[in-house]
Parts: C-alpha cells; sequence; structure tokens
DNA sequence: GCGACAG
DNA sequence: ATCTTGTCGC
C-alpha cells in the first residue's frame, strides 16, 4: 500500500490504519530543529456532537511574540470514528485541506493530540508532519501512553513521560496548581525542541497559545461568529 | 482476561 | 469532541 496524502482515509481498517502508521514511522526525523522560527500555526478541529460534519482550521501567529497574523478555515465531514491511538485518519483530511489553503506555511505546527507520545509513536503531529513534510509537535490535555509522574505545583515544572523505557514526551505544568499538559514532538524537532517551544509558547493560560487560539477559531467558526476560508489581520498594524 | 484509552 | 450551573481560587 502506497501511502500519499490523497489516500482516502474514511473507509480504513484498523488493521490498515496500523499498517500506516507503523510504515510513516520510518521516516519520523527527531533531530534537533534546523531554523529559527518566525511563525507558528495552532491547529484543530470542532464539531457537534454525533455529526459528521467538521470545522477546522489553523491560527498563524508570528514568533516568539505570538500575535495571531493570519487563520485558515474549512468545513468538512469525517466517516472515520473516533478511536484513541487513530484520531489522526479521523482530523487530518479536514486539517489538511485548511493547511493547503494557507499562502505561506507556518515554520511549526503545534496540534491539540500527540506527536510521539503514542503506543507507535505516530499521534496526529508526527503523522501530519511526515505526510507533509512540516515541522510538527503535540500538545494533550490527557495521556494517551506512558507512564510518568506528576510533576511540580509551578508552572514550568514537567517530569518525563516514558514508555517501553524511552522518552516519548513530557507533562508540562503550563499553569501553577493545575493539571499538566502533555508534550511530545511531532516531526523534524527534538523531544528538548517541543519542551522549549511548547513552554515559550504558554503565557498567561494552561494551554500554549498557537493551540488555544485554534480551539477558540475554530470554534467560533461552528458556531458562525467567523467565516470559512482564508483570512489574515490588518497588514496595516505590522507598521 | 483486565485496565487504559489524544479528540 | 460537545452539553451545562454553580463554585472555588487568584
Amino acid at each position: 500500500m502506497v501511502i500519499t496524502p490523497e489516500l482516502n482515509y474514511d473507509q480504513l481498517t484498523i488493521a490498515e490504519a496500523t499498517l500506516i502508521q507503523q510504515q510513516l514511522r520510518g521516516h519520523l526525523n527527531l533531530e534537533p530543529l534546523q531554523i529559527e522560527a518566525k511563525t507558528i500555526a495552532g491547529a484543530d478541529i470542532s464539531l457537534d456532537l454525533y455529526s459528521e460534519t467538521v470545522y477546522a482550521g489553523l491560527v498563524v501567529m508570528s514568533y516568539p511574540d505570538l500575535q495571531p497574523i493570519a487563520y485558515s478555515l474549512v468545513k468538512s465531514s469525517t466517516i472515520f470514528p473516533y478511536i484513541p491511538g487513530y484520531l489522526a485518519f479521523r482530523e487530518i483530511p479536514a486539517i489538511l485541506k485548511a493547511y493547503e489553503q494557507l499562502p505561506v506555511k507556518p515554520d511549526i505546527v503545534m496540534f491539540d493530540g500527540n506527536g510521539i507520545l503514542h503506543a507507535r509513536r505516530m499521534g496526529i503531529a508526527s503523522h501530519f508532519g511526515v505526510i507533509t513534510d512540516a515541522i510538527t509537535m503535540g500538545c494533550a490535555k490527557k495521556k494517551l501512553a506512558g507512564q510518568y509522574v506528576d510533576p511540580g505545583p509551578s508552572k514550568g515544572e514537567y517530569t518525563q513521560v516514558t514508555d517501553k523505557g524511552e522518552v516519548i514526551g513530557y507533562a508540562v505544568r503550563t499553569k501553577d496548581n493545575v493539571k499538566p499538559v502533555f508534550i511530545s514532538p511531532g516531526h523534524q524537532m527534538s523531544l528538548e525542541d517541543s519542551l522549549t517551544l511548547a513552554l515559550k509558547c504558554t503565557g498567561k493560560h494552561r494551554l500554549p497559545e498557537p493551540t488555544r487560539r485554534a480551539h477558540e477559531y475554530v470554534n467560533r467558526f461552528r458556531i458562525g461568529t467567523l467565516t470559512e476560508g482564508y483570512h489574515e489581520f490588518d497588514s496595516r498594524t505590522l507598521f
């Protein structure tokens, strides 16, 4: 089976999806970041319960300023159900459309989900990175795989998440006395890079800005406060 | 068989 | 993921 972005995920069996993940894993690159990031985007989807319609989008921000520059929103649909460990097959098709709609790609994409913090080291962030060759990382709100000890209560404290003897991510306290977030590299960055970026992207809230904004925008899109398409903020404010 | 289980 | 009221804490 040939893996391409055009492959139709909706009709795959779990066995086939697992095979694809194992195949993509062979293309993972976790070497240190090779660029100085100037932009980072958050990617996420929103949907109505029991609906096949999905509202996907990306919010591009300047880095390290973290000011919104532009966003891309696309309405699509998914048949593939949510199955822990296979989130990529449900969300990537829609996010890919929104990504392709961006005239200029962000240097890094942060996903609402995991990178290599996954049983087969192929969470949605890693999956997307490999098929598009983008630099990606994951930020999940709950643990999917591995073991860890709770990090200290202060913002900035973190512990390793390990699985089968290897470090696959970190449990990071992004806000005082608030549940940790799970960070891991997706593609083309190291474990350490993902941790550094996550901390540099987190401000006053639990979720790092890219993911937090993406979640906000796709939700507003679903509610009707924002419209489909590519939009950018007034360039005059950049002068 | 049992427990875990991103969004 | 989404639905939902109040409540606790900075």
